[in-house]
DNA sequence: AAGGCGTGGGG
DNA sequence: TCCCCAAGCCT
């Protein structure tokens, strides 16, 4: 009783919406089998992705790693080089962390039981149901941000999406809603007309198919749906950068820790700088020295650039500097030409100073 | 529970 | 330009 289903047709609304999905759907690349492997690469790709920017790097992926066993075995380096610009870098991390656990625990078959399967790392709730349901036809809810706004309209769920604790909320709505017969078009048929129709900003909703079964369309407030409180705004972090030449014209990069951001990914050198315009030559000298024991003449200041994070926003002075030095490598420390550089994987951020090197070094 | 964790596209 | 977003997970 008091359900947030009382009242509601659910076998009409099945019904028109997993037809109107088997007519509509997109063709994709990882909609071609039910491979478990391709699923859970697609998934983990996806979240926080947009489909168009995910479709190359899936083919791209699973022509270097086609199997399970074959990304299991792969170099990180490698994997990391796959991943390169789509972002969330923790989750291929995580995803090969996982395959090796399939690989070795299970046989190399991934887990059909949600028990098993939301083990593995990074396969929470919302990935751990789309495989199950996609991959197995298993009927558990896949509940991501799709899901919670085309119910939040359909049933009129005024909850705020960005807690935690809602998304269970969604997910026992999904328990009664979800199509025995056809989990895995139920449950993406959900996400396509989120996509594709009940989108955030100004839904379709004249040509929606189940606008009959939706409560907020009834009472026309479907663009006050969902409700998502908003978030603060990111914080600025002055840095400044060094592209560093040594005598026989190879330059230094640097592997970030193994945790936090852009983690295990390369850098050039940089550091935190505290008082804007005063002293980054000096901050970046003392660095070299006191991390490496390299000392470094710094020359001229080629440039400011930004890069926008989702929690922070860089604010980076690049210069350039001449190695005074000799200095041995590391295993997160090394010396390469730019054709060496091509091998190893940058964040975007200095993707851009790769760029600005370039140009710096024609002239 | 709330904040860390990327990037590029669109209104 | 600015802000929100796009198939979330981890701590």
């Amino acid at each position: 009783m008091n359900s947030y289903t009382d009242d509601f047709s659910i076998l009409d609304f099945q019904r028109d919406l997993v037809d109107w999905y088997k007519m509509n759907q997109r063709d994709l690349p990882w909609r071609a089998d039910q491979d478990p492997y391709k699923v859970w690469v697609s998934e983990i790709m996806l979240q926080q992705t947009r489909v168009d920017t995910v479709i190359p790097y899936f083919n791209r992926f699973l022509s270097l790693f086609p199997t399970l066993g074959a990304l299991a075995e792969a170099d990180e380096e490698k994997v990391l080089k796959a991943w390169e610009g789509l972002g969330y870098y923790s989750r291929v991390r995580n995803l090969q962390t996982a395959v090796k656990e399939v690989a070795e625990q299970y046989g190399g078959k991934v887990p059909d039981t949600p028990e098993e399967i939301s083990k593995l790392k990074g396969v929470g709730p919302y990935t751990a149901g789309a495989i199950l349901s996609i991959a197995y036809g298993v009927p558990e809810p896949a509940v991501d941000g799709n899901v919670m706004r085309v119910l939040s309209r359909i049933l009129l769920i005024e909850e705020d999406i960005g807690k935690a604790k809602t998304r269970t909320l969604f997910e026992k709505a999904v328990r009664e809603l979800i199509s025995k017969e056809d989990p895995s078009s139920f449950n993406q048929a959900m996400m396509e007309l989120g996509a594709l129709i009940c989108t955030p900003k100004s839904p379709a909703c004249l040509i929606c198919p189940v606008h009959e079964h939706c409560r907020a369309f009834d009472q026309g407030r479907q663009r006050e749906l969902p409700v998502k409180e908003k978030k603060t705004k990111v914080r600025h972090v002055d840095m400044a950068a060094l592209i560093l030449r040594r005598a026989d014209g190879k330059y230094l990069i640097h592997k970030r820790p193994k945790e936090g951001l852009l983690a295990n990914l390369w850098e050039f050198p940089n550091v935190p700088v505290r008082k804007r315009g005063q002293s980054e030559i000096e901050d970046l000298t003392v660095f070299l020295d006191a991390e490496w024991g390299i000392t470094a003449e710094i020359g001229d200041h080629i440039s400011n650039l930004e890069h926008v994070f989702s929690h922070l926003k860089w604010d980076i002075q690049l210069f350039e500097g001449q190695c005074t030095t000799e200095t041995g490598e590391k295993d997160d420390l090394k010396w390469v030409t730019f054709e060496e550089m091509e091998a190893f994987p940058f964040p975007v951020s200095h993707q851009k100073i790769i760029k600005l090197a370039k140009e710096v070094a024609v002239l």
